[in-house]
RNA sequence: GGCCCAGUGGCGCAAUUGGUUAGCGCAUCGGACUGUCGAUCCGAAGGUUGAGGGUUCGAGCCCCUUCUGGGUCGCCA
């Protein structure tokens, strides 16, 4: 009778349509029989649509909707109306309407499924990633990949308003040693050759700077074979882009704009630019991270100075050993912590970070510092404290004395889990910043290794330091940071052979060893190199803080577990032996346990 | 690889800290009901506690091993 399957969707109807006469299709969301009337809620991706069966709709419709089941796929024909007086369901967009069913039908039915879209409790995550068809169905699922879609969508309109073009680069590529383990791929024709996986399409994107692409972007899939966090997946999305004859201020500026754009359109919040910076140096020693949370304050506050005043061993031993001692004070809180609870941020800084321990002070009403240490603190050296700390009655000091790197990850740590502990922040709140300047190199026991990647630009005036001093040496890099969370990263790149080999020479990287590894670019690079730069930034983390989300999985359609598996389709699996033959490769028998 | 948390009918949780027959809600199945929207009411079925081993008169609970999921450190230029 109807040619098309379906003449509106479940979220669309409205007063204006009453009267018509519509059929819908969708799953069953919920069915409320009361015998003689059974009403249906209608579920589709665009909302849900309340159908009403009763004796005047028909036996055959009757008897229909009498067998339907949560999830069974339906199509009804019938006619729009108003709800009964004061039956309205402002809890539903359609809720001033019902459609009048006459007639009924089944599409497919649906087994009993091991959980419902619409239940209250979420079950545990591996039942939702195995039956994720189901867990997709979830209102709040469907809205995060809606969102997604709509981010990348606005970036992408972004982009090519300011005259970038889109560009693919190969997935299968080239192996590159440095970085992160990368996913490889067996050549069948060559003989024990392997494709990698792009870790991400940096050394394409600068041959298409040469290539004289000017401004390119693309949204990339990149893959990493390392260990899984709530934030990190082993494949996932960058929107990267590159840029000729620009410095650094004209990438942060590019992406300013695009954050405000992002944040008006999808937060509703006017951000004003330029988003503030903050040096690496300043970072570690105000956060001590390279990526901090600004939402709330909470700075690392160096107590060193003090710490060589004193005969108290665990603090002047730091310090003689070349170490810190660095705290946060947690204000007007100290109430809040019980012995207890010092006792597990100590083994908290301990376990984590390799800390030796965890010195507290409480600020007593008369304003002295108290701890159990502090008998053996000479009091000038206590008073010290509380000027620096500028303390007041009630205050908490948590101090550790320990290397520079210790002490800033485990404040990082003591700060991070607090400022959430005490609700320092209001969740929803968003912060953008940059951080820049950092530095070129970093020791990895005796030798230097590029942190960021060995084709990252010196700050002009450092070029001398190349020679002098490495590690005071400044690249041109910037991350982009979101609440605590690195959400983007880039640099200028070298564009002269000059600087070029000063680099590798410093990390060691031979004449030969470069040529072997990223010949093509070096050699691009004397072809007429324009000065360029770009930024990667993680659609994924960016789409969970836009949508106040605590783990990247809820923004993937299909993320892999904590061992990077697929419990959907079971992903990784074995092959055939033939398949591994034709690809020249033997497989070690696992060693015995 | 280290540390931490969790694993109990299909799903989410409980079990007085080692003590009778493992309990509740939702879902499922059957019945009742013409206005619900987490419908309601009556009834039924369904678990040997992730797996293996150990301690004990007795283990969901304690110990060891292992598997799975999650968090985190290392790792992630």
């Amino acid at each position: 009778m109807n040619q098309v399957l379906r003449t509106h969707n479940c979220g669309e109807l409205r007063s204006s349509n009453i009267g018509q006469e519509v059929t819908l299709c969708g799953w069953v969301d919920k069915s409320r029989d009361h015998g003689g009337t059974i009403f249906l809620d209608l579920r589709d991706r665009y909302g849900k649509t309340q159908v009403v069966v009763n004796p005047d709709c028909g036996e055959a419709a009757l008897r229909t909707a009498k067998e339907l089941r949560g999830e069974d796929v339906v199509r009804i024909h019938g006619v729009v109306e108003s709800r009964l007086e004061g039956k309205d369901n402002s809890k539903l967009p359609t809720g001033e309407i019902e459609l009048r069913a006459n007639r009924v039908e089944l599409l497919n039915r649906c087994k009993t499924p091991p959980f419902f879209p619409g239940q209250e409790e979420l079950p545990s995550e591996d039942l939702r990633l195995k039956f994720r068809y189901i867990d997709l169905r979830r209102e709040t699922m469907r809205g995060t990949l809606v969102k997604r879609s709509e981010i990348i969508k606005s970036m992408r309109d972004y982009f090519a308003d300011n005259g970038f073009i889109d560009i693919e680069t190969p997935i299968l590529g080239r192996s590159t040693p440095e970085g992160a383990r990368d996913y490889l791929v067996p050549s069948r024709v060559h003989w024990g050759h392997f494709f990698a996986l792009p870790q991400s399409p940096q050394l394409y994107k600068q041959i298409l700077m040469v290539a004289g692409f000017d401004r390119y972007v693309q949204v990339a899939r990149c893959f990493r074979d390392e260990d899984l966090r709530a934030d990190r997946q082993p494949e996932f999305t960058q929107l990267d882009l590159e840029m000729s004859f620009v410095d650094a201020d004209d990438v942060m500026g590019m992406i300013d704009g695009l954050m405000a754009k992002l944040a008006q359109e999808f937060l509703g919040i006017e951000l004003q630019l330029p988003l503030p910076r903050l040096t690496y140096d300043e970072a570690m020693q105000r956060y001590g991270t390279d990526a901090p949370d600004l939402r709330f304050g909470m700075e690392i506050v160096d107590c060193s100075d003090l710490a060589a005043q004193t005969e108290f061993r665990v603090f002047r031993g730091a310090v003689d050993q070349g170490g810190f001692v660095r705290g946060i004070k947690v204000e007007q809180r100290a109430a809040d912590f019980s012995r207890k609870r010092i006792d597990e941020l100590t083994e908290f800084v301990k376990n984590d970070f390799g800390a030796k321990g965890l010195a507290w002070f409480r600020v007593e009403p008369d304003g002295k510092l108290w701890s159990p240490i502090s008998k053996n603190i000479e009091e000038p050296v206590l008073q010290g404290l509380a000027e620096k700390f500028e303390t007041q009655p009630g205050d908490l000091l948590l101090l550790l004395a320990d290397s520079w790197d210790v002490t800033c990850k485990g404040l990082n740590g003591l700060r991070k889990t607090l400022g959430a502990e005490l609700g320092l922040y209001d969740p929803k709140q968003m912060h953008f910043s940059w951080v820049v300047e950092f530095p070129m190199f970093e020791k990895d026991e005796d030798r230097w290794v590029a942190m960021h990647h060995p084709f990252t630009a010196p700050r002009t005036q450092d070029l001398p330091l190349l020679e002098s001093n490495p590690s005071a040496a400044r690249a041109q890099a910037y991350d982009l940071v979101i609440n605590g969370y690195e959400a983007g990263g880039g640099t200028v790149r070298i564009h002269d052979q000059l600087t070029q080999s000063k680099v590798f020479e410093l990390l060691s990287i031979t004449p030969e060893v470069a040529k072997d590894r990223f010949g093509f670019l070096l050699d691009g690079l004397q072809y007429g190199a324009p000065p360029h730069g770009g930024i990667a930034l993680g659609i994924d983390r960016i789409v969970m803080l836009f949508t106040g989300l605590d783990n990247i999985r809820d923004c993937i359609a299909f993320p892999k577990t904590q061992r990077a598996m697929d419990l959907m389709t079971q992903a990784p699996g074995t092959v055939e032996d033939k398949q591994l033959h034709e690809l020249h490769i033997q497989v070690e028998t696992p060693p015995a346990k």
